[in-house]
DNA sequence: TTATTGTATTCAAAAACTTGAATACAATAA
DNA sequence: TTATTGTATTCAAGTTTTTGAATACAATAA
């Protein structure tokens, strides 16, 4: 699982809270790429300190618990190295919509015309939203440095993910309306 | 979850052995939308049928376990039917690709480089195989009926996310290729 | 001033998934 | 003839993920 190397890798950019990682997961690179819960977030930034591939700096916060800044260490760092120099598996799509493909004809087409309606809408968004955050990166395309250059790749393949998904919304829209014409 | 909706959407096409079911997520659907391991087959089948969702019919084979063959009952089929018609949210993306870009400064651009090459060549390999499976539906689009076009447009979206992968490397080899050399 | 949203963390139970193994025979390829 | 691949199922342990809740204060909007 790559949990921990997604943390370890947020937190090889910059330190950050456990809130701020979760945050990240919610709004930023896991909008598009990754999802993580606060508990699983906070659960895992617990494990991995108790292994020593990262560390917090405690900050006291009046009237409540400590806020907890975590950095990564140098053994989290090479543990990162270790995990980016193996190949990777191409991940698996696990697509409600592609089950509802398999079992569309169980209820009337304007059930899933209605569906992929809605989930083009959906799309649509977050190519505004993933679009956003690739905004700072593509205003200087030509002077990013590597790191950036990274980071502005990986949003563009989210971008073209959701584009690819209004895409095939439009397909399957027109092929079911023709269909049930005829 | 929906495992349990996509081994209830095979068994509403056709009645399948658990081996069978395991195949299509190996090699058929699966391998375009959904993986699920031999066991996790085999587990959920057996729960399904502890739940009245499907029933078996036990072949003897001689000399070894029987070989079930299980069929969607009528409870199954309005279990799934309540699951369609309920709207699905997008499944997140859970790629580990991803992550590299997030720490990709850490290790030198060759090793980003090859991974994305590696992955190139992957998806390139997934696009003819998913393309053999359209092969039967792509060949009479015109006479299909709403069951077969349904399945058409799912292994579709298989297809258009594989060349998305293979278009997407393309773009990232190039423009890391043109930063490398400035 | 009251309600909502945002910041910030923790606990616990249940469900799902992965990993690794064992059994057993048939068919096919080397 | 021997090895490999394919058919077919089951068990068990361990890890990960999901779901739901609780606490607590600040800032902002209605």
């Amino acid at each position: 699982m790559a949990l921990k190397h997604t943390i370890l890798a947020f937190l090889s950019r910059q330190p950050l809270s456990g809130y701020d990682v979760a945050k990240e997961f919610a709004e930023g690179f896991g909008s598009c790429f990754w999802k993580a819960s606060q508990q699983q977030v906070y659960a895992e930034l617990t494990k991995l300190e108790q292994q020593g591939s990262v560390t917090y700096e405690a900050i006291p916060q009046p009237g409540r618990l400590d806020k907890k800044i975590y950095s990564i260490t140098d053994q989290g760092q090479q543990e990162l190295l270790d995990w980016l120099t193996q190949p990777c598996e191409p991940a698996a799509i696990r697509e409600d919509l592609g089950v509802m493909g398999l079992a569309g004809h169980l209820v009337s087409s304007q059930v899933v015309i209605r569906e992929i309606e809605r989930r083009r809408q959906l799309h649509v968004e977050m190519v505004q939203h993933v679009k956003k955050l690739d905004e700072h990166f593509s205003q200087h395309l030509d002077s990013l440095d590597l790191k950036d250059l990274y980071m502005h790749l990986v949003i563009r393949r989210g971008i073209r993910y959701q584009e690819e998904w209004v895409a095939w919304c439009d397909e399957a829209l027109q092929a079911i309306g023709q269909t049930v014409k005829r």
